[in-house]
DNA sequence: CGGTATCCAAGAAGATACTG
DNA sequence: CAGTATCTTCTTGGATACCG
């Protein structure tokens, strides 16, 4: 029976994390969803503070080429470009608030914690 | 009303993933608890291909800093030490869970696409 | 407005050798 | 067995300038 179960997921969480867990993937996403599933450009490079161009720009790349998001350029001057998530950039939002929450959760541990250390 | 409830995540999700979005630290924290929750450094050094002495135990010291991890060293010759998940690092686990399955539901699209380019 | 292009510095990670 | 130490390489990401 070759338990390869175990294997499965072990590769699925490699290919999972290359495409999320980069340093502000998930973010974007998150903020992408939270203004009805449009931003523009410029309104992401402002959300995303301390980000360059390069960078942002870079990531979205990446994002639209593992299919997460959707990238409408709008043919006027000047420029406008908006990112939706697609339907599959959309899968990973349960996700991510998963983890959310569990970070927040964790933050709140960690400051009771330092409370009592204090006293 | 100042809608602060969407900072709060957002930040949350940056404590999250600087925890475990790290090269290998999923797969860590998923070998343990698929090893009843016990197993040995060499054992680790074996599952997660590739890696080098310096990288697990770099993160491995990581995981334990960050309470995902228990470290427990037998004073025997020659040395044995375990590690296993604390009770915050089994919190993850269903989180895991759920993005390897998205991961793995990804792959198999991805592969039933490429199958129809053949044709 | 929404990017590119170029250069450069800092940090992550690999190779190798060694140890209690 | 379970690491550490050192050196080197390789990759990221920042700064800056410029473009359609």
């Amino acid at each position: 029976m070759t338990k390869k179960k175990s294997d499965a997921p072990i590769c699925a969480l490699d290919y999972a994390f290359r495409r999320i867990g980069g340093k502000h993937k998930a973010r974007i996403l998150w903020y992408i969803y939270q203004q009805n599933n449009v931003l523009r450009y410029g309104e992401l490079k402002k959300m995303v503070q301390n980000i360059t161009s390069k960078m942002l720009t870079q990531t979205l790349r990446e994002l639209e080429e593992d299919n997460l998001l959707n990238r409408k350029v709008y043919p006027v001057v000047p420029p406008k470009v908006e990112y939706s998530l697609t339907e599959t950039g959309k899968e990973l939002i349960p996700f991510i608030e998963h983890i959310g929450a569990w970070g927040r959760a964790q933050m709140e541990k960690e400051k009771v914690e330092n409370k009592k250390k204090d006293e």
